[in-house]
DNA sequence: GCCGTTTTCGGCCCGACTGTTTTCAGTCG
């Protein structure tokens, strides 16, 4: 069983009881333990099999009830409370709960008075006005249902976006609301903000005089489907791309309180106001209340929210209450890495390899724009059939002709390489004498994805043995919303890339992030290197950077731990540790 | 169900919007 698995159970336990009206805490208790597990960097077969039932209740949000029914599932491969509970519960219980504007308590109510079995009776129910029937329903309850259906199947399809589809349409629509001379300042927030890998729904804050008119012109937007929420100083509505977008405005005196809040992420937020509360404060988007006077504090700035609680400000991208609080409070938080400190791209493309573009000319000036020291050119091999890669043989060609154009220039340096391919045992597609003359050696899973965790993780370990192998690519093989990334034990890879001095890539491309946040944060506790690099396949795509370097940000990864923040003489000894000629 | 520089018991974040109500429950973020 996956993490995902075992968090899975423990969201549907959470949904039964709430179905069934247990304690809300212990419904909130579940759900966190759920969240917890998902984002843990460790199998909790592994934790399990390494520390018992005592490895498993020291991680937050387990106690003895969880651990117990994670260690009935290892063994067993059920645990009976739950397949209880699942027993006691119509499915289509569960089915309802997923509706947006249905919660728990208007699920029971349609569920015993229409005697639904799927969520086709409800629609067929809605359909013919038996539901404004029922006592607590009206006609508008049932058009709601109805509409929340239809962008539920909708929504089914595509959960979620890119953090690159979303960022342009969050733009958009701060442009139009800037026209408004009265919107003060405004700022894109939620997980955009935190820069997550996706985005499911835009979150936009202003600061103004006059919330009201603004939020009337916000769901005027030309391109708004439908207005979700339009009050005092909150509005929603869904966007033509099917995306929810949630505006709220607030005077500008309380605009670092409102930030802080909508930065989020919930869990973050929680963990902060139960830590406020323990201290006689209550935080929310108006300002810090003392409870024992009453009176409010306001902030204008979001650092100073931080300040008054005696704490550092956590960067947006760490605010995922995965320990942030707690780091700051000691003044301990990670000094994550900023663009500033990178110094080149270790992964890129040029026309050589048949599926990119760009001369290595046109990529150097590009680097040379943007800053950096030295590129690494990194083609396809042949055996990537797609791709129409090269030879061992064509590479070294490939590398006098990068040398040809070193000698053209000063100040910086495009270095030789390689994204060689990782076979599906493990060997690399390219001699060893050919990747000893190289400068940097990629080296990706590219085909036979499907192979067990243990293969999987067998391949990829051989990889990393291979004296010459520099770094391994986008060493999960994940495509955002197309692609799940594959089995693998990424404790074991980690210590052995730290072992043998193999960085992991942190691929910037928008549909890879890979690693993710979760992943990153474990390799560098297992003391790995990355490389956040753009793996770009045209010189305009060196701008993707960002993106890479919001991932390993989230992963809190600071300079140290980047290679390719190292100034070029440090890259290079760093390199050729393996004896490889620079 | 979880958790502890107030606590091993008694707490558990905060507030807005909607719909159906005449003062609030349910839901959401």
């Amino acid at each position: 069983m996956t993490n995902r698995d075992f968090a899975k159970i423990f969201e549907q336990i959470s949904e039964i009881l709430e179905l069934r009206r247990a304690d809300r805490f212990r419904v909130l208790a579940y759900q966190k333990a759920a969240r917890e597990i998902d984002h843990l960097g460790e199998d909790l077969d592994d934790l399990y099999r390494r520390g018992g039932l005592k490895a498993l209740e020291a991680q937050a949000g387990i106690g003895t009830s969880v651990a117990r029914k994670i260690e009935e599932l290892i063994k067993t491969g059920s645990c009976r409370e739950y397949e209880k509970l699942k027993q006691q519960t119509a499915p289509v219980m569960l089915e309802l709960l997923q509706i947006p504007g249905i919660g728990p308590r208007t699920a029971q109510k349609l569920y015993r008075n229409l005697k639904l079995k799927s969520l086709r009776d409800l629609e067929a129910a809605a359909r013919q006005g038996r539901i404004q029937n029922l006592p607590g329903f009206k006609a508008k309850t049932e058009e709601n249902i109805l509409s929340a259906l239809r962008s539920l199947r909708r929504r089914q399809k595509e959960a979620r976006y890119l953090l690159s589809t979303a960022e342009p349409i969050a733009e958009d629509i701060i442009q139009y609301l800037k026209r408004l001379p009265a919107v003060e300042k405004i700022d894109a927030v939620g997980s955009l903000r935190r820069r997550q890998e996706t985005i499911g729904d835009i979150d936009l804050i202003v600061g103004a005089r006059s919330p009201r008119r603004i939020v009337e012109y916000f769901c005027r937007y030309p391109r708004a489907r439908q207005v979700l929420a339009r009050g005092r100083t909150k509005g929603s509505f869904l966007h033509e791309k099917m995306l929810r977008v949630d505006l709220e405005v607030l005077p500008l005196a309380a605009y670092g309180s409102l930030l802080q809040h909508f930065t989020g992420s919930k869990e973050h937020n929680v963990e902060l106001r139960t830590m406020a509360k323990s201290r006689g404060y209550s935080i929310s988007e108006y300002g810090v209340k003392d409870e024992k006077t009453g009176r409010m504090r306001k902030f204008q700035d979001e650092a100073a929210v931080y300040r008054f609680l005696k704490m550092d400000c956590p960067p947006p991208e760490i605010r995922e209450g995965r320990g942030e609080i707690k780091a700051a409070l000691s003044h301990h938080l990670p000094r994550l890495v900023t663009s500033r400190a990178i110094k080149g791209d270790l992964h890129v493309h040029s026309e050589a390899s048949g599926d990119a573009a760009g001369r290595l000319e046109d990529i150097a000036a590009a680097a040379m724009k943007r800053g950096y020291q030295y590129l690494a050119v990194t083609e396809h091999t042949a055996s990537l059939g797609v791709a129409q890669g090269l030879t061992g043989r064509q590479l070294l060609k490939h590398r006098q002709k990068i040398q040809a154009v070193n000698r053209k220039i000063s100040g910086f340096r495009l270095l030789a390489g390689v994204e060689a391919d990782i076979r599906a045992d493990g060997s690399i597609d390219i001699a060893d004498d050919i990747l000893a003359q190289l400068d940097v050696v990629v080296a990706s899973v590219h085909s036979a994805l499907r192979q067990s965790e243990a293969v999987m993780t067998r391949r990829i370990l051989r990889a990393i043995a291979n004296p010459h192998v520099d770094i391994i690519g986008h060493p999960s093989g994940r495509l955002l919303l197309q692609r799940d990334p594959y089995d693998a034990e990424w404790p074991e890879i980690f210590r052995a890339a730290a072992r043998a001095g193999v960085a992991l890539e942190v691929n910037a491309y928008p549909e890879r992030l890979d690693l993710n946040d979760v992943l990153i944060r474990s390799a560098i506790q297992f003391g790995a290197k990355l490389a956040i690099n753009t793996d770009a396949h045209a010189p305009a795509q060196l701008a993707l950077l960002p993106y890479g370097l919001a991932m390993a940000r989230r992963g809190w990864a600071e300079a140290s731990d980047v290679i390719n923040t190292f100034a070029l003489p440090r890259l290079l000894k760093w390199l050729g540790r393996k004896g490889n000629i620079k």
